[in-house]
DNA sequence: TAATTTTATGCTCATTACGAGCAAAAATAT
DNA sequence: ATATTTTTGCTCGTAATGAGCATAAAATTA
């Protein structure tokens, strides 16, 4: 019936990766799905089950395999598996990216289908701790350390990563490529005169990848832990994709609201950006910028801290969505 | 050899869409290929056939298929095809969005497998006379004449688009419904308050299919051309997605300078930035940006106009590449 | 040759955006 | 009551942005 599927182009499956991202007692976290490992020994050749990365050490983002005949969209596709996959309803979600590189999965190697993977972010609420309990949510900087910025500058950074990018500079073969490595090291890491920048979070991390620092899933040094902990397959990859993305979506569309509660505090929404972009900001400014925004408005209730002065609360303007251009919620 | 090419996964194909942007004589020009309808007729069934359109009406942007035996990645999968059908070279490549929707292709009714395309987005230096012949280039703004706001506003807005959204808006099942139109069509055609937003190209494109004015490839009314040439398949709205990402990324990283000759002068250059935008820029200004960013630099030559007064020629300072966070060339 | 046209380039000015901090208000904790 | 904590309002200096004036240096035209 259907022609060609002999030829090379067949052997290709599609898969869909979904970075589920949800801000919980302000920290950012993805959900994980249960490592199949122990279902799938039974029947190994199971064709969904060969969609479940096989080595059970490492965490693992959901993904699941596009099946064409019962979905008119990618996008449904992936609604109805995370559906079944995690009980979690997905609201926001928007695509990241193709990841078609050979060697990605390594079911490739024993003859199996090229996989080529499309990236998937997915904003949920912040939920309640029963909720939380159901789902393997996770801490997206215990996967990226040196991102996390809130607290002053990690410690990581001067302890592990500068000595080892000094290493990486001075091992190159040229003096041109030491130029090169040490500009390319300045620009990512923020070192000398220029500025830590929050969304280069996957340039971080490939070329701490490419210094031979990070462990991906095949790799497993001794000390690889130490710049963070890894994950299977290339999901630190498109975490990494994933987290830069949505640094940079929240500067210039209101994307965090869909991660907000319906009513909340102008503080409780500041430490949710925090949170996403790793790092402080100045409240009174950041007050100044969402009230003239006009994202939100006040509800006319009021909150009571557990200290200080209760705030008010506020929702935000669903309408302002529509308005494809509303602005996001950071300055810099 | 390879399991499960029966199931129901297997039943798809990954097509890579190129859209290849050159701008010159300050028209911003898109690569299409020769339709192959011709040569197809011959042997209908042959898989490589397979992968053009097969109706030679419409404007076809370059469009090959993923071998992934041959390919480590999906770009240099593109390289290839790309080198070989359009004897172009090309340098700068993002990739741009992953169409999965069903319909997209009519030989999927027929039973052909579902297929997934990769568009891809690629810049090109401005040709030299001949070199322009070898392709068939288009100026993109024949696809979409309202986006071109260098002359002024476009009279197709006032003339034929304002009445029809009218109508849309009119048509409406609810208030409502009647007023959410409104609001989208004063959000991404600049109406009432709301200034113009060069970036929403695509979401204009959407607003007019949906509206039921713009025609692709199946639908074709007489008055149809009134809102732009169509293009085959999809293809329209491939393009609107990448004209829009390209004006979006103009603003933020030196991706223009993919487009310029190794020397220009600044007038050249603002020109090439308002080709892409479609808007004008004041001359001071723009200047004043782009030395502020120290992006290029004097050549200490001097270029002769056809009149006025000679300008200095300047070339980019390839080094800021390595430096991901350079800065684009417009404000807004 | 002189005036006109065209483009390049330097500079000013008003307005707005941004980063930083002072200070008072309104609650709880000791 | 006093200290502490958080909210909220306000100011101030600096940088970025948008608009325009003015002069320079060439070709074209009268």
């Amino acid at each position: 019936m259907t022609l060609g599927t002999e030829d090379t182009r067949s052997q290709i499956t599609i898969g869909l990766n979904a970075v589920i991202v949800s801000v919980i007692d302000q920290q950012p976290n993805v959900l994980l799905v249960q490592n199949k490992e122990e279902t799938s020994s039974a029947s190994a050749s199971n064709a969904s089950d060969q969609f479940f990365p096989t080595d059970n050490q490492y965490d693992v983002l959901p993904f699941g395999p596009f099946y064409p005949a019962q979905h008119p969209t990618l996008e449904s596709g992936l609604r109805s598996w995370v559906g079944e996959q995690t009980n979690q309803e997905i609201g926001y979600v928007e695509q990241l990216y193709t990841f078609g590189n050979a060697g990605r999965d390594p079911r490739e190697q024993g003859g199996g289908p090229r996989v080529i993977s499309v990236g998937y972010l997915a904003l949920v609420q912040d939920k309640n701790p029963t909720a939380r309990e159901e789902g393997l949510w996770r801490d997206w900087y215990r996967y990226f350390p040196w991102e996390d910025w809130r607290e002053g500058r990690p410690e990581i950074l001067d302890r592990d990563i500068l000595p080892a990018l000094k290493n990486w500079i001075e091992d190159a073969d040229s003096n041109s490529q030491k130029k090169e490595r040490k500009e390319r090291a300045a620009i990512t890491f923020g070192l000398g005169e220029t500025p830590w920048n929050d969304e280069l979070v996957l340039e971080r991390f490939e070329l701490l990848y490419e210094a031979a620092m990070v462990t991906e899933a095949q790799i497993d040094t001794v000390d690889s832990k130490k710049l963070g902990i890894p994950m299977a397959l290339d999901h630190r990859r498109i975490l990494a994709t994933a987290i830069g993305r949505l640094r940079g979506k929240i500067k210039y569309r209101p994307v965090v609201f869909e991660l907000m509660p319906p009513t909340f505090t102008l503080l409780q929404l500041q430490r949710v950006v925090e949170a996403l972009s790793g790092s402080r900001l100045h409240k009174q400014n950041f007050r100044r910028l969402i009230e003239k925004k006009g994202l939100v408005e006040a509800t006319g209730r009021i909150e009571t801290q557990i200290r200080g002065r209760p705030a008010a609360q506020f929702r935000f303007r669903r309408e302002v969505l529509i308005e494809r251009q509303a602005l996001g919620v950071r300055q810099n």
